[in-house]
DNA sequence: CCCATAATCCAACGACTGTAGGATAATGGG
DNA sequence: CCCATTATCCTACAGTCGTTGGATTATGGG
């Protein structure tokens, strides 16, 4: 494939310009292939054929093969992270502005997570697959989401405010309902906090969603 | 595993009602495995030892290893379709007695979803690993997402009514939308419809999610 | 009783995998 | 110019995988 256009590398050693410019390629094309296809799918080979070096190449750079994913994780969630936080910093200094700026900052935010995500659908693919792995989970969630999670859920607190409603796109509620209670029911599997809890606040929130988004008849 | 507390079943023609026996308990084991760890992941001698039989014998009732993954989403997909459009049948039974049993029997029928995978937290890994699929996606969404997703979507709609707002839980508000996003950028890769279409609505979408959860200041 | 049937297991094959050892060649510093 | 350094590739190895052929043993029908 990309020894086609870009014929391989001959031996030697490198310009200084040049150094770690073979590691970025191959961690480039190790991360689409992991996104794609899983860790296990997916061949050091392949890794290899790719970036358009050798196997012994990537093994060199990167380690062994479990080192090589890892490091596509870091590489990806770290760009994840530094966007959201840079974000969330603008949206909090424009919480002092009153509820009108608080609450079109937090749309900026969202915006902005939206982009992020929409531009590097990688980064979905890799956090779902190791969302599946229940050994990572927990550090997944405690490392990583778990402070953001706090960090947009304090924006939210102090958004706080009443308003209106509007008619919502039905199919697109449906499948975001759906996806919220399959992240509801991977969080339960992570098992941190009560159980009971959870389910219970759960619930509570997805009837609230449809009562925001539907009205609730009671009031 | 299975060998210690239950000896291998002898060679030998099996009597007549305990024919299918061995195909089910083969089932169950695959569809606990791949749903924990992947179909890549997952060895036919794993899934035969945690049977309690022979990798031939899995191979002599499921044919192939993707045939084997196949039948195991079959009959997690089966039960689940068969539980929601029980769901929503009732529920559309009740649209005719007013809003207020509309939205009541809106929020049984998410209730009953929830319960579900809740109950079977394997349907939601498995349908998760079916959907990183790529070449699957197109299928899984026109076959089975996609009817289901219009069928509460119409739900919706006819129950659309005014109301009032309340207070969530920021922490399950933020885990949610995550999700959400992460299916919103999932449909995009899928690639039916307008993708610009798509992005638009959604965005609008999370826009009205947070207005209706914590009021949209020109209301 | 006897034989066709059917389910199970054993053994093995070919293919592919991750990884390591060692040769090769190009650069940078002296 | 010369040598240590470094990146790259080729080769090979041990292990594991999915799959298959055939032997073994119990059942059911005649």
């Amino acid at each position: 494939m990309a020894s086609m256009t870009m014929p391989r590398r001959r031996p030697g050693r490198p310009r200084r310009d040049e150094t770690r410019d073979t590691r970025e390629v191959v961690l480039a094309a190790a991360t689409a292939l992991f996104a794609g296809r899983g860790f296990d799918a997916v061949t050091l080979r392949e890794v290899a054929a790719a970036a358009g070096v050798d196997v012994a190449t990537v093994a060199h750079h990167t380690g062994t093969k479990a080192e090589l994913y890892d490091a596509c994780f870091a590489r990806v969630f770290a760009a994840e992270r530094h966007a959201l936080e840079a974000a969330a910093g603008r949206a909090r200094a424009a919480l002092d502005a009153g509820p009108t700026a608080a609450l079109t900052a937090l749309h900026g935010l969202v915006d902005v997570f939206v982009d992020f995500l929409e531009d590097r659908p990688e980064t979905t693919a890799l956090w779902l697959r190791r969302w599946l792995e229940p050994q990572r989970h927990a550090e997944l969630d405690q490392r990583y989401a778990a402070p953001l999670y706090r960090l947009v859920a304090e924006l939210l607190d102090a958004a706080a405010a009443t308003g209106a409603l509007v008619e919502p796109t039905p199919y697109v509620t449906v499948r975001s309902l759906v996806w919220a209670v399959h992240g509801h029911v991977v969080a339960l599997a992570a098992g941190d906090g009560s159980r009971a809890r959870q389910r219970r606040e759960f619930r509570a929130f997805v009837h609230r969603l449809l009562d925001g988004l539907y009205g609730a008849p009671g009031a």
